[in-house]
DNA sequence: CCGTTACAGATTGTTGACAATCTGCAATCT
DNA sequence: AGATTGCAGATTGTCAACAATCTGTAACGG
């Protein structure tokens, strides 16, 4: 009955359009539909065992949240990031952050108790293992994790967007997962800045944050311009 | 020929999903279609002379956008904001306008070159017609401004859509324009806000901004629990 | 009299068909 | 030979029809 129950669920919650747009979204930030690519509605309609209305309904949507770009009577195309529009989603970010670490410094007792510590674990066994797919993904989720804690609904929308178009930015530069070293390198600012939020110390929480994303984005400039 | 190239690249630039979405949205800035009230696509679709495709399609870059809700089976619906929602975003919002001014105050000359001193004058001048609606319309277009002013296609993005999502809300407040006081008052707060921008006084600018906007986001909030 | 159920109208969800547009290739002309 | 034109195939844009779902109403039974 539990089983039936959230299969209801599904079904009424979400649309067909809304089912393919999440799909599509998913493929596109793994990196499966690469920049520039075009997706074609017939070919995509009958894979998904689906006709074409709800595919370009699932586009329209796409289009809205900047991952792909309709060109009209020619198709659509995953988007393609240009280095300083990268570095223009990078300034925003880092002023989000800000103001997440500012809303979590404050509140560490809701930090302790998120359990991030199992998380940064994680993400170092991967790392340690050399799955740094893996590790990469626990990267990504501490910082999402974060947001979240905040309760800000408008601030985790506007977040997550800039968050998946960068990760555009990243699978268009070839560098879909970072390197080894830079990997380690940002497991170690996570805890940092998770100690600094957990003892409230919102200044050094927030320098450590800077920093980090600031060398987040001088890596992924630097890789392209080599590139 | 001019006006054939225009048409022609009218024609070619925006598709009719697009068109129709434009349209839309600005009947929901502009409070024709107010939060809550449901968007039937039987009737639309007669009234612009097009069949339902294009306006599913439309709604669906709505939704994404966050000013419609869409409800499996049932309809669509202009977009509701809760108090504490608007709390929210009025949050996102003013650390949005604090990366704005810190970017400005770094380039006093493209501030002093944008004319914005006209905008205000004008606001001023409609605010001693009485015309509040234009002097409104005139203090939301100085913030649009300074946003594109920045030249950050992400923040542009970013921050338009959390006023949109507060037009919302003031429309639901049943506060579409605020009181001539409240207009003043603002007008007022650009002035200083602007002088202090050319003048590259960082400090001074963000202290001014986020007064501005905290008065805002209070005065709404007061709004709407005496209603 | 109140709650339940069956039904008719209306609205949304999806589909397949048709029209318009684009793309690549081959034939033609200079 | 190189450029231009015309055409066939493929793809997108739009539409109208059909199926599924919802909403309000009226009949029915307790």
């Amino acid at each position: 009955m539990n089983a039936h129950a959230s299969a209801i669920a599904l079904l009424q919650s979400r649309s067909l359009p809304g089912l393919i747009q999440q799909q599509l979204e998913r493929m596109i930030l793994d990196g499966e539909l690469p920049p520039g690519s075009q997706l074609t509605e017939i070919p995509l309609a009958a894979r998904l065992g689906v006709s074409r209305g709800p595919v370009r309904e699932a586009f329209r949507g796409l289009e809205e949240k900047g991952l792909v770009r309709v060109e009209k009577n020619r198709g659509v195309f995953v988007r393609t990031i240009a280095p300083d529009e990268a570095d223009a989603i990078y300034e925003v970010r880092l002023a989000l952050e800000e103001l997440i670490v500012r809303k979590l410094a404050a509140v560490p007792d809701a930090v302790r108790a998120a359990g991030l510590e199992k998380l940064l674990a994680e993400a170092e066994k991967f790392a340690k293992k050399a799955n740094f797919a893996a590790c990469h993904e626990c990267n990504v989720a501490f910082h999402d994790r974060l947001v979240c804690l905040t309760g800000n609904p408008a601030l985790i929308d506007s977040y997550r967007r800039l968050v998946g178009e960068l990760s555009l930015f990243r699978h268009q530069a070839h560098a879909s997962i970072p390197d080894a070293s830079s990997l380690r390198a940002s497991v170690a600012d996570h805890r940092a800045i998770l100690a600094a939020l957990c003892a409230g110390e919102r200044a050094m929480a927030a320098r450590l944050l800077r920093r980090h994303v600031e060398a987040s984005r001088k890596r992924l400039q630097r890789l392209l311009k080599n590139q």
